[in-house]
DNA sequence: AAAACCTCCAACCGCCAAGCG
DNA sequence: TCGCTTGGCGGTTGGAGGTTT
């Protein structure tokens, strides 16, 4: 597909191009991937004979020459999980991404800042004024850590205490409503971005699988790639994948 | 009709962590 | 241990196209 939109202007004096993708750059650089795979990215542009830097060859087979990418509009469901998974990790683009088949973390990103984040200011003033009455809790969520640990193949590198990899209070400061995570809790060296990720996994299926209990439901599998629930027939029609309740607040007691 | 303003999103930029010699 | 390279991420920009005035 051609760009619809032939923004930037190419700099043609410059070694390394900029600007906007032509369907030429677009078919040698899908051809490179092709042929040697992903990764390897500083070759890319030799062995593609692009004019581009690594960074910009990336970027474009991530967030549009990708096969299975999903364009046009976010799907209610999609914007739903979004909205719940940016309230629990926050800007973590990428990890929300992962979560919704299709779409890529600059998809996520972009329309977080173009339709969400207003909406998301708004409901937050409009709890603000309305604070009198502080929310219901409905769920609580105990998942055991050790559980987690042992269960899930959690990656080699995850440290310790790694700052940059905690959710922490600065990036939680949307949780309001829907989750209600401690500042003390989410700040714990022990909980990392990674094991998050995983979390939500187990934490997702594991609730799932007592509320389909509960109603009906049927399961599929996981899929390969993202090792999450990738497929969940409905019995009924009353409730959607990750239907809780915009008031409840689900108390994650995540440590022992 | 056209100027001003708004929306959308591809692409760029800077930073960080991991890996390697 | 240190410095360099690479991969990856989130924030931001810029400009085409759409809408309003």
């Amino acid at each position: 597909m051609e760009n619809k939109r032939m923004r930037r202007s190419y700099d043609t004096t410059s070694v390394v191009r900029k600007g906007a993708w032509t369907a030429e750059e677009d078919m040698l650089l899908k051809n490179c991937i092709d042929k040697f795979g992903e990764g390897k990215w500083h070759l890319v542009p030799l062995r593609a004979g692009l004019n581009r830097c690594r960074k910009s060859c990336r970027l474009r087979w991530l967030n549009y020459l990708r096969p299975n990418i999903k364009r046009g509009d976010f799907a209610e469901d999609e914007v739903d999980l979004m909205l719940r998974l940016h309230k629990l990790l926050g800007n973590r683009w990428s990890l929300i991404a992962g979560r919704i088949p299709g779409r890529t973390a600059n998809d996520v990103k972009n329309y977080w800042n173009t339709h969400l984040k207003s909406r998301c200011k708004q409901q937050k003033e409009q709890l603000k004024e309305g604070e009198q009455s502080p929310p219901t809790m409905v769920t609580i969520i105990k998942p055991q850590p050790c559980t987690i640990s042992k269960a899930l193949n959690l990656r080699p590198h995850i440290t310790s205490h790694d700052p940059h990899n905690l959710i922490t209070s600065s990036n939680i400061d949307s949780v309001d409503n829907v989750f209600n995570i401690s500042k003390d809790i989410v700040s714990s060296p022990k909980l990392s971005i990674d094991n998050i990720d995983e979390y939500l996994d187990a934490l997702l299926e594991d609730r799932v699988k007592e509320i389909g209990h509960e109603v009906g439901w049927s399961f599929g599998g996981r899929s390969a790639e993202g090792g999450g629930l990738d497929v969940l027939e409905q019995v009924d029609d009353q409730n959607s994948l990750f239907d809780f309740p915009i008031d409840d607040v689900v108390m994650l007691d995540l440590l022992d």
